[in-house]
DNA sequence: TTGATGATGAATGTCATTTTCAATAAGGAG
DNA sequence: CTCCTTATTGAAAATGACATTCATCATCAA
């Protein structure tokens, strides 16, 4: 239940030093609108959308930064370590929770209320080095999400059903 | 590299009573179109879209089915563990492939050349379900998906770079 | 056999994401 | 500092996966 406190001042300025690296090393130029995105995404505690992103830079009278901008964004801020994409909450689309200076977690998601859990296995984190390497692979990402039913849901089918 | 023999026709008989059941249990009706599609999935060895089922219900004249009635009928082919839904192949959208009668596994997927590799740990299910225990889910499901670059990618990579 | 209702094909809608394009801005060369 | 090349942006249109609508058609229980 831990909740990822935010980054503070400094760590905002690391991140940005991340994403200004990845931008150099594509030959990209600097640009406002990317940093802004950043920051916007960075200051999130929690599970976020593209959409969220958007609204988010007009809500708080920021300079309006346009979908595609952010589309466009994304890309970077993944490739930087800034976010990370996950697939959580059912059907409604891709989500993102920051990544940057944040200890790597999976998450465990209940099919009957969406609720996530965030948990951390270093027995599955090894063993899925071994795989990797067992064939060959050098490991760049992962992605593990499990389907399941939370106490509470269960409680509530069995109420329902009697 | 173990190739998933396709079902034979046993198999798929027993693959349409399971369909057959759901549809009932569901309080729908039977229907030709459903069983089509259902065929035409199971005969796949690999893995695919929705967009090659439709095609394949062309190519091999049989009777045509069309895209709406492919996407209606999927939930139901993945609900009667026919087929699984998987996420690998980089950016190109949903794929499928036959979960019946087919021992479970996991992807480990090649970023540079696209390369898929199947692989089983029974270390890792059995961590997924303690897991779940402890935060007082019963699993249902999971997604789990390795990204990293093969050997042969790495190889390329280094002489690119000489 | 037949009536009620589910299923299908075909067209159309929806919504997230991508692409296009003209205008703007960054940053290296001079 | 100024110019020139080229990336970036906003705005709009395009794309593409998937959902929905609706007029037939098919299924199946009575």
């Amino acid at each position: 239940m831990k909740k990822p406190h935010s980054l503070d001042e400094a760590g905002l300025q690391r991140a940005l030093a991340a994403l200004r690296r990845v931008v150099r090393e594509k030959g990209l130029r600097a640009s406002s609108a990317r940093e802004r995105v950043a920051l916007a995404a960075l200051r999130y505690g929690g599970h976020f959308t593209v959409e969220d992103l958007v609204r988010r830079s007009k809500d708080e009278r920021l300079e309006e930064t346009h979908a595609s901008t952010v589309y466009r964004t994304l890309p970077l801020l993944l490739e930087a370590g800034l976010l990370e994409e996950i697939r959580v909450h059912r059907d409604e689309g891709t989500f993102y929770e920051r990544a940057f200076e944040r200890e790597h977690h999976d998450h465990l998601v209940c099919v009957g209320c969406g609720a996530v859990v965030e948990f951390h296995s270093e027995e599955i984190e090894e063993v899925q080095r071994e795989v990797a390497v067992s064939f060959g692979f050098v490991l760049t990402g992962h992605s593990h999400e499990l389907r399941g039913t939370c106490t509470a849901c269960r409680e509530r089918g069995r109420e329902s059903r009697a």
